[in-house]
DNA sequence: AATGAATGAGACTTCATTCAT
DNA sequence: CATGAATGAAGTCTCATTCAT
């Protein structure tokens, strides 16, 4: 079921048989449930390996440590994220795609701000467990954001007549940046956008944030906008 | 030395004597030193009791819970972060500011920058604290947010004559969510632009995100500056 | 207010100061309001020096160590018990004392089940510490245990003419060690009769026991009564 | 060894394998020997994992809590206490069984009294937390006083014809409550019937008993018994 | 005399992990 | 391969008591 990204995973275990490899999947779907309901941290061995109806000895024989659900995090992650941006891509780029750049931002813009409300449940904890152990999964965050890159400059090449400005590998990657950034805010602080005084439907918002962006694509090149331009 | 902030937390009990307020300031500063070494989970209340040089029992004379450190984080965070914003106010308006909005932008992105490497060691884990017990600490998230928004509402404030954004409060609140963004981003992931293809130079990247920002701010209002523009 | 009785009681420190015997009467106050709450060994040292508003070390200053505590439950427990049977012995005898034997043993077994429902929450406790530490109480209960006996003798003496038993002595005895038995059966079991299918009602009760006293008082001496005196 | 007792009480966890049932009942047994040396509160939880000689850990592995290990006390308890009231009844309906109503109560007298001196180091500490934690152990007391009732019943209905008293049913709860306290003021106060005057010797103490409650049995029906029956 | 602070000792409990079946 | 049992290590917290003001 989940095999491959699975077992591509550090700290696991080869899973040969049919039979560990239903375990495998048991305990991923446990963990998967279990983070619906509590922070990762909270989460012992014995209640994930009780939810898969597994004994704990078996997760040992599945990982090399607790520290290794990790891997199974990284599982779940891989699973959703990567299906998320070959969706947008595929949404984005297609046939049909939007008329302008502004369309098209805020599409992605919607796009992300709703995924980061799905996924939110198994991303927060990714994430946050992420920023605790850097060098487990430093490595797949670099990859995600380097295909974010990639996904942005395609964007921005296929409309790249409305855009201004000079560089479009560095705008490319401030954009990315940017969507990323909104993305994270977003996961990691679900009651919204309180504080900020920013709309909190995320459409409204999303048209914003494409406003945002499209007038540093589409700004004049400096030093051109800036003081004493006015009249 | 610390005793303003500290007395208001929850969870503190009163430090009437002299005495006990010595033993707060050296748990305190016992804290600090732990978490330049190690992540706050990994701290135990033995190990503060140690470095402080009191008994772990003093610390529950202190506070109620091993939880309530938290409120030590949120001491040392509130601190400096007040300290900081309180810095950035004084320079970017003060009688020799800036010249242009562009070059007040840099200045505090350039601030920012720094300030997040500065703080890294007590925002990490104050952050990813209050993530993992939102209620403890978002009244000060609150409180940090209203705070930034105003302080860049000052600041666009003394540029108006350059900003063609129709809306001067909105504006305010997305530059102020897109610079706590770029600071959480930069707190989180230390090091740094790596993924991105950005600079990794603060000065450098300071100057780029100014450009970002003013290009929102100085922007043909919409729908002017959008599809079919160019001539 | 206390005065007397406590200073007696062993590992009290002496209270020469006017002061010193105000805080030992807040001290039992403050016990024997927690005592109508929880149980003796849920209480600890700083919760009583809270309710009684005084520090903690002051019941040091007071008191030899908490087991002396004891010593205040003992105050307590000599203050009502006394009470009880000064006031039980002066309406027994009194000028207008019941007419029978039966009558009397029915007014005690009333008394005695109505007091040891006003005097659970002090005296539970004090007895379940006694039978936990038999050696610091068990002098007052032998004293208790005479003045009882003593009670009795007087009693059934004054009802002399009704009674065939040969051994007044032993008699007394023995019914006053069965009513402090019910006594103490009815202070450990609050909840009552219930499995034993016995009036729940006090009175009812005391009618019983009363006969069931009587009956031995009254008894033609053995062996007469026995096997095979019926036609 | 203990299986059947033991796997019923409440806040035990099964034990279905041979070495858990084994561990379980090492503990029982250091329990029981403890309960012999010091009371059940002085009793600490790594006490009781050394004396049985496996880990603390297991403790927890086998009961929920602390406090369940109450469940071993009544595992214990029950385990005499039946054994004792089985003992009892098939004595005295045997078919060599006493020949009178005295002998008979003579004889449950001497037993209780010899069975509360043996019981005593099980019974003390098992009643003594039932009255601390009455939810705990009510219900088991309950039946015991049923068990009691339904023995002297059937004891009662043996010499009915030596009875006089009107009603068999409340006779035999009177006097199962009776005896029931006078096991209990046994089991309390060791040391004996010191303040009471009262024969030290179980076997004679048992005989005045038999006169207490044959007296009682056998007393002409009131209200002719009272006052005023002497010609 | 009274007090707030400080503390050593110890209690209970949890957990990740290994072992033997 | 899967499992229930066992455990060492560690953690959080409480408490009776002493100390210094």
């Amino acid at each position: 079921m989940f095999s491959s990204e699975v077992d591509a995973a550090p700290g696991t275990k080869p899973a040969s048989q049919q039979r560990s490899r239903e375990t495998r999947d048991k305990l991923i779907t446990a963990l998967d449930e279990l983070l619906r309901e509590k922070e990762f941290g909270a989460i012992s061995v014995a209640e994930i390996a009780n939810r898969a109806g597994v004994s704990v000895a078996s997760i040992y024989q599945r990982f090399d440590n607790r520290n290794a659900a990790v891997a199974i995090l990284i599982a779940l992650y891989l699973r959703r994220v990567t299906q998320w941006w070959s969706d947008l891509s595929r949404s984005a780029s297609g046939s049909a795609g939007p008329a302008s750049l502004r369309e098209a931002l805020v599409r992605v813009g919607r796009e992300a701000w709703r995924q980061a409300d799905d996924l939110r449940y198994v991303m927060r904890p990714a994430y946050l467990q992420s920023r605790l152990h850097p060098d487990l999964l430093d490595e797949h965050w670099r990859t995600q954001e380097e295909r974010a890159v990639r996904g942005f400059r395609s964007l921005l090449t296929d409309h790249v007549d409305e855009i201004r400005h000079p560089d479009l590998t560095r705008a490319a990657s401030m954009v990315a940046y940017f969507f990323n950034l909104m993305f994270l805010g977003r996961l990691l602080h679900p009651e919204g956008m309180s504080g900020w005084e920013l709309p909190a439907s995320g459409d409204e918002f999303a048209e914003e944030l494409a406003d945002f962006v499209c007038a540093y694509l589409v700004a004049i090149p400096s030093p051109a906008p800036r003081a004493g331009d006015r009249p």
